[in-house]
RNA sequence: GCCGCGUUGGUCAAGGGGUUAAGACGCCUCCCUUUCACGGAGGAAUCACGGGUUCGAAUCCCGUACGUGGUACCA
């Protein structure tokens, strides 16, 4: 009997939820609700120092927008909180006390200066960033070095001091990892990382370890460069559970810039963005924009990240959540790191625009156009523009440029592109076509584009050469829908008004 | 430097000893459409390199190169 796949994320608030974080959220989550397990959230604030106010609600925004929302987290509840680094630091302690007892770690009393010291002494060309560790560990001022009553003392004295794991000598630390297989290391190549830190919050190796065994998490998956500390955190679940109960392994591939590691600095200097939602950094006031109000919708976001680094085989590349979640296998995740594309993004929010019902547009699109100025007061013909125009918009936002003329009238036109072929004659056929839709019974496409032909016949003009004006004197420029289409939505008064208004200019 | 991980078209990728090496994005051509899209039909473009193993290697092994992550009292 299996235990209930129980999988966690933990972020730390330092900001905005970037590709590769909520990537890493998406496989957490459809790794747990494949196997109907849970998805638990804690939040990494170990380090007070690195606490970026508002960034914790960020987290939960994202995370609500995306539609994957925890069922453990600081405010979801549960069974197993606080959910908290902060609220759990009491528990930590004890833990790295045992190890100390145990002979598998150790105090560490050395000042930041003497640490940079030894590092500058020991700074090679051969040893560009010596470690603490075996080599050098009997040399620093710790409980291996000192003597008992030495130690006795400082402690008592309330010496500040660290508590770091004790690496043994040339052991072979071996895990699998469920998308890379098995992975070994040498122990003494590892150096001795601390555990507790001065301030008595723990580090991520300490917290993940014991927070994982308390909240019964049996797959932690986490991005690729967690694997160069994992021997620790394996060592740490020896000493500390028995590796019986540790979690199953995943690393996660990267996913890379143009140039490298995706940054936020390549989404300002390629034009995408890098986070999930706007991101105010709340100390310098720096905006870093968001796939959300970039005009992505949700569904697609998750789908496209979905799929960078995961397919089911058979070559399919749009997904739902659940088929996602009916689909999603980690064996199936590539190892390599990927490559972020952002045409393809595009393409992928294209792709769910077009399949989308007008229905569950019509929020988001109306939103776009608010933030434009534009007052949709009439819901029936925001419905039936939606419909008209959505094949064409990539982004949400395209939605504007694509649909503002149905609520604007338009005050310039593009008079160059037509201007080269205009004359009396079209003209005084728009005048008399005018005069025709006046006297109209009915208002629909196709009887506006028979009446607009046959009249052309009738003044030998090639419809064609008028289709181009009409258009323009309608929306302003060489866009948009088909033409007669946009005329019935327009309806009769503001499609002769249109007319009457641009024949004043052109 | 050391350690870990990786390398199939420009990008995402399928394929895991015998294939004409799928598919998608992007690009190009044509059709549809006398806006632009959508849609349809085509096209150019790939197994990092060098050694093995094998009748046979993109696939297995070793090396090299390159990329990437780590090398913090950051996560």
């Amino acid at each position: 009997m299996s235990r209930k796949v129980r999988v966690r994320f933990a972020p730390s608030p330092t900001g905005g939820l970037h590709l590769g974080g909520v990537r890493t959220v998406l496989y957490n989550y459809l790794f747990a609700k494949h196997h109907g397990g849970d998805f638990v959230l804690r939040i990494e604030d170990t380090d007070q120092t690195r606490f970026v106010p508002g960034a914790e609600e960020y987290i939960f925004n994202c995370l609500k927008w995306c539609g994957l929302e925890p069922d453990e987290s600081p405010i979801h509840g549960g069974n197993y909180g606080p959910y908290r680094q902060s609220e759990r630091k009491e528990l930590y302690r004890q833990y790295a006390e045992q190890l100390v007892k145990n002979g598998q770690a150790y105090y560490a009393f050395d000042t930041p200066e003497e640490l940079d010291k030894m590092r500058h002494d020991l700074k090679t060309n051969e040893n560009t960033s010596p470690q603490y560790d075996h080599t050098v560990r009997m040399k620093m001022k710790n409980s291996l070095t000192l003597t008992q009553g030495e130690v006795n003392d400082l402690l008592a004295k309330g010496a500040k001091h660290v508590i770091r794991i004790k690496m043994p000598l040339n052991e072979t630390v071996s895990f699998t990892d469920i998308i890379r297989g098995e992975i070994n290391f040498n122990t003494s190549l590892v150096d001795d990382k601390v555990l507790l830190k001065a301030d008595g919050m723990p580090t991520y190796h300490l917290a993940v370890v014991v927070d994982d065994y308390l909240m019964k998490i049996t797959h932690a998956f986490r991005g690729e460069e967690w694997l160069s500390s994992a021997p620790v955190h394996i060592l740490l679940w020896k000493y500390l559970f028995g590796l019986d109960e540790m979690p199953k392994w995943a690393h996660l591939p990267l996913i890379l810039g143009p140039n490298g590691k995706l940054s936020k600095r390549d989404g300002a200097k390629y034009g995408f963005p890098v986070f999930a939602m706007n991101w105010i950094d709340p100390k310098t006031n720096e905006l870093t924009e968001g796939f959300a109000e970039k005009g992505f919708l949700p569904e697609a976001f998750i789908n496209l990240l979905a799929v960078l680094g995961w397919n089911d085989g058979t070559g399919q590349e749009i997904f739902t959540k659940e088929e996602l979640i009916e689909k999603f296998s980690l064996e199936r995740v590539h190892i390599a790191g990927a490559k972020f594309d952002f045409e393809k993004a595009k393409w992928f929010n294209h792709e769910w625009i077009k399949k989308s019902e007008v229905s569950d547009l019509k929020s988001p699109v109306k939103n776009v156009l608010i933030k434009k100025g534009i007052v949709v007061a009439d819901e029936e013909l925001l419905e039936k523009i939606i419909l008209l125009v959505k094949d064409r918009c990539t982004l949400l936002t395209d939605f504007y440029e694509q649909s503002s003329f149905f609520f604007k009238t338009p005050t310039q036109w593009d008079v160059d592109a037509i201007k080269p072929k205009w004359n009396e004659g079209k003209k005084l056929f728009f005048e008399t076509f005018n005069s025709k839709l006046l006297s109209l019974e009915g208002w629909d496409t196709a009887l506006l584009e028979n009446v607009f032909k046959e009249l052309a016949t009738e003044k030998n003009i090639k419809p064609g050469e008028l289709q181009l004006p009409l258009r323009i004197m309608l929306v302003g420029g060489k866009f948009g829908p088909p033409v007669f289409q946009i005329a019935e939505l327009l309806g009769k008064s503001e499609t002769v008004f249109r007319i009457n208004k641009a024949l004043e200019v052109f």
